[in-house]
DNA sequence: TAACATCAGATGTCTGATCTCTTATAGTTA
DNA sequence: TAACTATAAGAGATCAGACATCTGATGTTA
């Protein structure tokens, strides 16, 4: 046992435990798992508890369950860090094993406009803090970042020379963004962003529109990122319903 | 009770039955279910199964539970219909209440490339059909296709001016297509392709590259499409990890 | 040979209990 | 009075063991 002191809840363990002995080969592809009752004693955890782990297993695509049969790993390789997980940009150019880095260009307090009132379901009067940004990675810009927040949303301290927005947010307010709803755009050439991204005419941006909820739905941020297309790569696993 | 066989699982109605409640407005939004308890009770199910059930719908946010607190109903918006949702472009158009048409380019039998080789898993020698056509909606040109696909795979009495490709697959070779994993990319101005889709150099391109698969993750069909910005709007919610 | 009966083993469901966490409240103390 | 503390109630988390039902294999019979 490792000495982290694991006070997360059974069946969270539970799952870690199996998805971990799927991954080093303990299961194999299409294998059949223990029956319950002989996974449940060797784990040392009841049926019932080992089932509500199974259960999420098989909601996630992990597992296979067939009654009357058994419990059957399911060969599916995982798709990891598609474009439905949300991710600070900071984040996608440290995955990329980059250095991420900002330029400052600009901030400014405005007044709110009609759409504004609409995703954040303010008033009419209220401030929005505006962060104009480009995001390099080894100090070759690559993302233009346009954000918008409320100001009473935002920590008395703040400053925006700090890399992850997502990470003040945290820390200095404690907001907690748990999703956003992303609309994707082609952009060809842009007059004013592709220069600051010293792109040539032939590359192309990828906006991606995002409103940022925390984890009680309230709306955060909106921000628009310009990705320049020969940096960034997108991909997502469409399923048929 | 409703007169439909419902011989599914147990734990599975108990899902529709709370969804369904949330739906109609039984339990509202934010608002804390009975305990598991009376639940329980009121559904006439065991704690387990209801647990079970419950599992599932936090695993699907639609619920959100606190230890020694209770289960309360999370506000969460359904998002419908986003690009995770993989459908035929056929299936988009209409859902956007237009007539789908397709203009037939051409049709070809090209040897595998090393890129083939690998996607499809398949022989050098392999033989690969080359579908190449446009897709209208109410007659006007918006997306272009390319598939491909292994010669073995099609079924022999093949029409290529069938609308929809997933659905000759299904019909005429019983191959049911259960998932694409697609990658984004952002177009602005395609020397061949954005005249045949009539587009101004300012209107830009969205191309996805998809390669799908069956239900037994078998890669069947590799295709591109690319489409008209201005018709078509993709998006997707993201969620924290 | 084909249809049927039986049985073992697996998941599905149930019961009712104990454990642990959170919250509220009553009580105590400085 | 204000702040801290002990206690109790209510909720989810976990447990143990039982019975129900489904599936696949095996054996039996017409």
């Amino acid at each position: 046992m490792t000495i982290k002191s694991d006070n997360r809840h059974l069946y969270l363990q539970v799952i870690d435990k199996i998805k971990e002995d799927i991954e080093n080969g303990t299961y194999k592809e299409k294998e059949k798992l223990p029956s319950e009752f002989e996974l449940s004693k060797s784990l040392g955890v009841s049926r019932a508890t080992l089932r509500e782990a199974l259960r999420t297993l098989e909601e996630e695509n992990v597992i296979i369950r067939r009654h009357g049969v058994g419990t059957f790993v399911n060969a599916k390789p995982r798709f990891t860090s598609g474009i439905e997980q949300l991710n600070s940009v900071t984040g996608m150019i440290e995955q990329a094993n980059s250095i991420p880095g900002t330029v400052f260009l600009s901030s400014s307090i405005i007044g709110a406009t009609d759409d504004d009132v609409k995703r954040f379901k303010c008033k009419k009067e209220e401030d929005i803090f505006l962060l104009e940004r480009v995001r390099t990675a080894n100090a070759e810009p690559v993302v233009y970042c346009l954000d918008k927040i409320p100001t009473d949303l935002l920590p008395d301290t703040f400053e925006h020379e700090q890399e992850s927005l997502l990470k003040v947010l945290e820390e200095k307010a404690g907001i907690y963004i748990s999703y956003a709803v992303t609309h994707i755009e082609p952009i060809g050439y842009h007059d004013k962003i592709s220069p600051i991204l010293e792109c040539d005419p032939e590359t192309s941006l990828l906006l991606l529109k995002q409103m940022h909820f925390d984890d009680e739905d309230r709306p955060i941020l909106y921000s628009l990122n310009y990705f320049r297309a020969d940096n960034f790569s997108f991909h997502v696993v469409r399923k048929r319903i």
